[in-house]
DNA sequence: CAGATTTGCCAAAGCGCTTTGAATAATCCA
DNA sequence: TGGATTATTCAAAGCGCTTTGGCAAATCTG
């Protein structure tokens, strides 16, 4: 069923069903009411190519994930990412059009999405420090949000990240006040700006107390349970072992964790940990008490607000770009306590 | 830049440059080659809205969510299986599309899909054991796969399954075989089909030795960390405590294992484990050994392989159904051992 | 070499919607 | 009551593409 169709089974013009259905004015409450009514009964929708064609509005929202052919993994964050920013477009009518993209070629992916023209705007995932889809997104006049920021652009653009540094920073003097000197830092890949960030959040506290950050204690990777474990491992087996762990998210403090369970040591006890917490829904910190300290952000609303964000964008625009920093708590669990002597 | 913009910058009528971009055969090869030099000088792609509309195809996959107002989580597997799919899709000029749907008005949102016409076909995921969108899909002529089945529907439809109901039937004899009574079912949702078909598997198993499934021991729920160590707590604290779970996925297990250890026992020698293994990226079970003993299907190629499928049945209509099903392997990890005496 | 094919291109219609501009009917005000 | 408003409705154009049906020019036939 079309409009056409709708239509002539009313006995009206495409026009008038048309405004009818779109709130528009020029049309009778009456005729309104009755329009309303036969599309619900015979299920009418209006197709959203022709719509979208007619009006230049594609009603979706882009989320570009990054593929590398060599990290042959998508963000576990981003399930949880995708529902809090999904519960909004869909409350505003708007869908969600996924476009994996290969590294290589990544500018003609863009001015594709931009020319193919079914979205109104972009959520950028992962960006790192000196993101080239920034400046081309400008340049394309693509409606933007990042998740996180790139410190190394300068130019002005919409974001929402969760303070990184300021949440590694407080959680690195958690453990140093807890009397720990050999702290580790298993770190996510440091190509990207929020691991850049949570490093020199470390590495600052550090400095502040006079100690200098040994590359021994540090790793950088993806977050995987096995990258934990792998670190923590070879940390654990070292000639000067670390007696805390920073680590970058949950899933890797489990694998930190089960390298300390695997050497008879007890997390909070011999081994302290901190974990970044995304407060992904399949792994919660715990229910009442947390099982790690962490600092905690959750990913869901971060999905949220910056959906929220980029509708806004997109639907006012010529407004300035938007900016949003969530601060990160730090909650305390059981995985952490004075450093043993 | 448009097609028009285009064809009147080569001094072509649209026509023969729409159908030098498109292979067409009444087109000579040099003008092809001229237009097609053109094209990527200028980045033309044609706008994917209106060619939807005049090809009537939308080049693009549906993957609909159930978002349950109770439950407020989105699948884990989600992450790796739309990035199985996503490969494929991106391969054949696909894109993919995802709807948050809320349980209720399940059936206008697939009506609402079918109408607004922006996908050729939908991936249906976590299927009930009478899915009634199975119907509903059908009778809408819309190609689809369904990532499992759905046991008491009787109608013939396009599904790619794991054999969970064999796995967890041969997981529970692998324990039997070791001398474990006591055997613990931590499942999925038993909504859901596949959750069904592992309990079934699991009963089946025990009653062939003559042995009854007890509630005592079975759990049943959504496959989070915490209601892995939820379950297990409790049970194990119970009057008669199980000498082994089976359990059903790695996150969950990873819940049951914090139980066991809470407890002071080791698991593999006074609790066994065995939990299905999704393969999921972010977290694999052990590099080279496994950690768990577990029954593993591949979610990711699970995602190639439905994607391959459904493209398959929009791109020569009139195809009968496609099934597959994959067997589960179990592996023998360290989560296992003889049942204590 | 005349007629039949084939080759290479184009004009125009159509996909399903929105929106401009115009027309008619209803209502108002002096 | 009659001209001016206002309230409703409609016809037609246009969004950017594909595709049908022609139409010349080039190439084949016998």
């Amino acid at each position: 069923m079309n409009l056409k169709e709708l239509s002539s089974h009313l006995g009206l013009s495409p026009t008038t069903v048309s405004r009818a259905l779109n709130g528009y004015p020029e049309v009778s409450e009456t005729t309104r009411a009755r329009v309303l009514e036969a599309a619900k009964a015979v299920g009418y929708s209006p197709n959203a190519r022709a719509q979208g064609l007619a009006t230049g509005r594609a009603r979706a929202i882009g989320h570009v994930l990054p593929m590398s052919t060599r990290h042959e993994m998508v963000n576990p964050i981003f399930g949880d990412f995708i529902l809090g920013a999904g519960s909004v477009y869909s409350r505003q009518g708007y869908e969600v059009v996924i476009s994996l993209v290969e590294d290589t070629g990544e500018e003609a992916a863009y001015r594709a999405i931009k020319a193919r023209g079914n979205v109104d705007g972009v959520l950028v995932h992962g960006p790192h420090m000196d993101d080239p889809r920034i400046g081309l997104l400008r340049e394309l006049q693509m409606p933007f949000v990042v998740h996180g920021r790139a410190s190394y652009v300068t130019e002005d653009y919409s974001w929402l990240d969760t303070n990184n540094g300021r949440g590694f920073r407080r959680a690195t003097d958690f453990l140093l006040d807890l009397g720990h000197k050999r702290i580790a830092l298993v770190n996510g890949l440091e190509a990207m700006d929020f691991a850049h960030r949570r490093r020199a959040g470390y590495s600052d506290a550090l400095a502040a107390r006079g100690l200098a950050a040994s590359p021994a204690l540090m790793r950088s990777g993806e977050m995987t349970e096995i990258y934990g474990h792998a670190s923590a491992s070879e940390m654990l087996d070292g000639p000067e072992p670390p007696t805390a762990f920073l680590v970058a998210s949950m899933i890797s403090a489990i694998g930190v964790r089960r390298a300390i369970q695997e050497r008879g040591l007890t997390m909070g006890r011999d081994v302290s940990v901190i974990t970044h917490d995304d407060d992904l829904s399949y792994m919660r910190n715990g229910i009442d008490v947390p099982i790690f300290t962490a600092t905690r952000s959750s990913v869901q609303n971060a999905g949220m607000r910056a959906a929220e964000m980029l509708l806004s964008l997109i639907e006012n625009p010529g407004q300035p770009p938007l900016t949003e920093l969530f601060e990160a708590e730090l909650i305390i669990g059981s995985s952490t306590g004075p450093a043993p002597s």
